[in-house]
DNA sequence: CGGAGATTTGAGATGAGTCAATCGTGGTGG
DNA sequence: CCACCACGATTGACTCATCTCAAATCTCCG
């Protein structure tokens, strides 16, 4: 079909920069030649349109994934239809290899927020590869590491801190260090952004404007903050 | 000094109970007779009295932990001084094992919630036993993928349900499945179970007494529901 | 240039936090 | 065994943050 060529095709030919993207993943980077060519036996790569569902809560999983390219909205659903972000993974980011050693259904709906290009892995084949190899089972163990670290870190964000600050540390974490000017783009929608520090859209907005008075201009995508150390101060 | 005798105290002695809870642990369980001992080298167990601090945010990290009896508070602190409560241990759980293959500081502070046993085991030697066993890389797969799929549970409920909500879901995790009335024993104070849900204590108090309604009874520790499948329906 | 979709803004409703006062309970010591 | 005390839990009053719905605007793409 037409329609599904488009939206979802499945090969091993790799752009430069999401065969650069791939090797880089704390996943792959470090191995041994024989253990990279095991993981890249057991490896895929695929093309999503933007809103594709990549799988849904409660399947039989049978594939981890990894971004190379665009972003990916992982969220649960609640009876009456509302949706919540879960995680927002972009380039680099690894999503339900939690299931290697746990459950096997899905615990949440995966959907392209843009066109995006992933790399998927056979559960049961890393599973045993990692059994075997112990450069891959320490990758496996420094990826989870990683990403609980940055999931606890996303509670304590949520408990801790109002619509301004977190949009606040959002945007320091990605202001070079020093204090002064600085200036940065947005790398998806501002619908994703809010979904990812747990907001509705309508409350990003907000926290953008509240952060006028210190400092921070919005422009489309664009941001500029007048005084980094400033901010800092929440 | 007398003080710090009865509320730290480190040594290999187990109660029998402390014992089955470790073995018990997915950290410990289906390992070889080598792998165990191997383990248990890296081991310790310390007695802490309530409040006592465990480690504190941004400490150097040298051992993690697994709790044998009684509950760990994992905090961080906002710049006035506000708690927020991250995740709620109890016996068999692990924390800060996620610093294996991470950051070599501890990312929140710890603290002993009643009188506990914890098992601490070092870090360092951890990693090197998991690089040369590989039923020890595998436990600790096991245990990161578990606390990563509870932990990304935990902002999912956090972002999607209501303080009652999140209480009656609570309730009927631990209710035996099936309808009809039941009555559960909350393993610890009603503060400590706010602080797990995310809520002020005065809103659990409060989520409560809406469940009420929902025919949920609670006297101090004991909780009555009495009707599980209405319950269930929100 | 047109238009669909994204974003912003306004107004109102609601959920949850804070502070303070009261109530209940379990543990301690007389 | 009882009385008391200290601390946890509840309740009320209020404030604040965020969501929801609706309308107005903006923006980017074709």
């Amino acid at each position: 079909m037409e329609h599904s060529a488009k939206t979802m095709n499945s090969n091993l030919k790799l752009s430069n920069r999401d065969r650069s993207v791939l090797m880089k993943t704390p996943f792959l980077t470090g191995l041994s030649t024989n253990s990279t060519l095991r993981m890249l036996s057991a490896m895929s790569v695929v093309n999503l349109a933007t809103r594709h569902s990549i799988f849904r809560e409660g399947e039989r999983a049978e594939l981890f994934y990894c971004v190379l390219s665009g972003y990916v909205r992982l969220y649960r659903l609640s009876q009456e239809g509302r949706e919540a972000d879960i995680r927002i993974c972009g380039p680099g980011d690894t999503f339900a290899e939690c299931l290697l050693y746990g459950e096997d259904t899905y615990p949440y709906h995966a959907q392209a927020a843009e066109n995006a290009t992933l790399a998927t892995f056979d559960i049961q084949m890393v599973r045993e590869i990692a059994s075997e190899e112990k450069d891959v089972a320490q990758a496996v163990m420094m990826v989870l590491s990683r990403h609980l670290l940055t999931t606890m870190n996303c509670v304590a964000n949520d408990r801790l801190f109002t619509a301004p600050q977190r949009v606040a540390n959002y945007i320091l974490e990605r202001c070079p260090v020093d204090g002064g000017p600085a200036s940065i783009r947005l790398p998806f929608q501002k619908s994703l952004l809010a979904g990812m520090l747990g907001l509705a859209p309508e409350a990003l907005s907000r926290a953008f404007s509240t952060l006028r008075k210190s400092g921070v201009t919005v422009r489309g995508r664009a941001i500029q903050v007048m005084d980094v150390s400033n901010l800092r101060n929440l």
